[in-house]
DNA sequence: GATGAATGAGCTTTCATTCAT
DNA sequence: AATGAATGAAAGCTCATTCAT
């Protein structure tokens, strides 16, 4: 009677490789430390994961479809879209709070080693979940009348950078308050960039 | 008569530098390939710059300066808030466009591998010629009663992360056009968000 | 069945250092040298020390332990205080002899070399199973109204100092004789030295 | 008109070099070191020795020097044979309060190193001024019938290994007391051991 | 004599990955 | 599935020595 499934497993190595790569960096994080702080071998590890760059691409995904799928929740409610939009960054925000591994990968180790995802996550591939879904939020943002029908990439630059940014001082802790207290006039401010004019 | 000053060679580190690191990121590029597309010894090196840590928070501060120079110059500039944004961005994309080192530095270095500038960039220091310009720029369009008077950090998140993900976008190919066709839309999101209400 | 066990690989390469530092001095003696006389590869030697200096320390905990157990017998043994000095001078002479390694390690590596064991082998630390016997030896001897009652360390600087003087002068080739057949005139030497007065 | 002459350009590099070597060690210490206490720069450093090697058997041979015509005017001097041993070791001790620089390189680079005094140093090629006057005063002992006839190098071993564990144990600072506490005692413990019986 | 930039071999150490058990 | 010893290529960095000026 196996104590732990196979995907419990997996599991386990995709939430401590989260934590460490997200913390130390992905070059500075190594096999055996994932595999210590999971509490198995590292050859082992290796029957989960073949390399450490597949280890990287799969939780790009993994945080992508989990972000994908808050955001289609909000898509789904029956609120406007200015209220969307705080919901996004609220939701943002929350997760870079609660669970800080997760945007912080994205943003220091998914954006920043083109060398790794270079194969297998070209373009948006592994990304599509997460931006799929924002890709919808605008278009029925513009088809609704609320937003400006303008080109997708520059909404989608706009709300990523400026989240991303936001989240990144904070890690940086030169915010002088909580990332939660930025939740309105952020919501404002890209509301007002984005809604029809 | 010497071939090239202590200083030119230094420049040359410092170019060649800032397009590998930003090409093939920090990890992968080594000092011997630094040196070999120098043209000079690994040894020879290292009597310019004591390790590739301290070179790496030099190249920050360069660019910081660099960026730092060029903002203040619009700033001083007699042109409306509004036009010193698209001022801004249009100087932004045409260095994306023209020295993409610098800002693929920016984004993909600097901001992503913590680890390496722990010590000596704390918070903004290393950082602080470009940021104190950003600075000024917002406090005088607060004066002015052009911008809205809100706390610096969100403008400041907005602005850089905007930037920063649209060129990260254009980076990874993902764009339809050139960064420079996007100029207008963003200049005119940026001052819809920030503009006095 | 393992070929060798864990314990077996750390002591050959005990061994081989042991053998390279002695004949070679710490700095000239390469971990490649080791790993590769020891038979394993470079990367593996680190499986079993940390550092070349954690190396050079835990071989002067050996020798001292292993020296020490040497005095210990004899200083367990029931014969006159003379005779022990005589028995001491030969075990180091022959030592000396069969291993030289141990000795020459000692005075070369250990005594010399103040930077690789200033941290972790402060005072005698490292040497203290080997130091300890000696006192042993040397405060019952006083009690029996064999030796004279000076300074434990006058005697101690005695009986090394000259040990280690005759034995580096043989490593020097120097002495026209062999070790053994000084056993003899050194105990005497070291005996009226110390001998009650 | 030259600030220094040659020879005094040579005595500082000596007085530095003696300084380092035996403070940090031998492959410690570098050349630029060396150079930039000096005063000079690393080229010129050159023109006085023609390499590291060189100019630690010529600090050899200069420290061999100086200890033995301290010893020729003991040993010219006229008074009783134990009071010349409490003379020598007075020397020595004094020597190794005020000049430790010497006897430590002696201790810790000359006696350690062989690798680098095996070539040009045989034997006691450049330690001979220093043993020469050793052996005088040994044989004028015997001669005198003050000393019991017994081979050489067993006087020598008893008494540089005795005096050079004691400077080693003050190095270590384990000694108790200072040095020129133990000068009677250890006088006494020689003469003990190489007086006529 | 004097300078110090330049060389390059070589060192210690790391780590993704494999494989016999 | 699981172990962890083993591999070996490669990295960052050092330093004795040279040589053009």
């Amino acid at each position: 009677m196996a104590r732990v499934t196979k995907q419990e497993r997996k599991d386990g190595i995709i939430s401590v490789a989260l934590k460490l790569f997200s913390e130390k960096g992905f070059y500075i994080t190594t096999i055996p430390d994932i595999a210590e702080k999971v509490g198995m071998s590292v050859g082992n590890f290796y029957n989960y994961f073949t390399s450490k760059d597949i280890l990287a691409k799969e939780l790009v995904v993994y945080i992508s479809e989990y972000i994908g799928a808050k955001i289609k929740k909000i898509n789904e409610s029956d609120i406007a879209t200015e209220k969307k939009i705080y919901e996004i960054v609220s939701m943002y925000f929350d997760m870079a709070d609660e669970k800080p591994e997760m945007i912080e990968y994205f943003l220091r180790v998914y954006l920043s080693n083109r060398e790794v995802f270079k194969e297998g996550c070209e373009g948006m591939i592994c990304v599509s979940a997460f931006v799929t879904e924002l890709m919808i939020f605008f278009d029925e943002g513009v088809e609704s009348g609320d937003l400006y029908d303008q080109d997708f990439f520059s909404a989608f630059g706009l709300f990523m950078g400026y989240l991303g940014g936001m989240v990144f001082l904070f890690g940086e802790k030169i915010l002088p308050d909580s990332l939660s207290s930025y939740k309105e006039s952020i919501a404002q401010n890209i509301y007002n960039a984005l809604k029809a004019r």
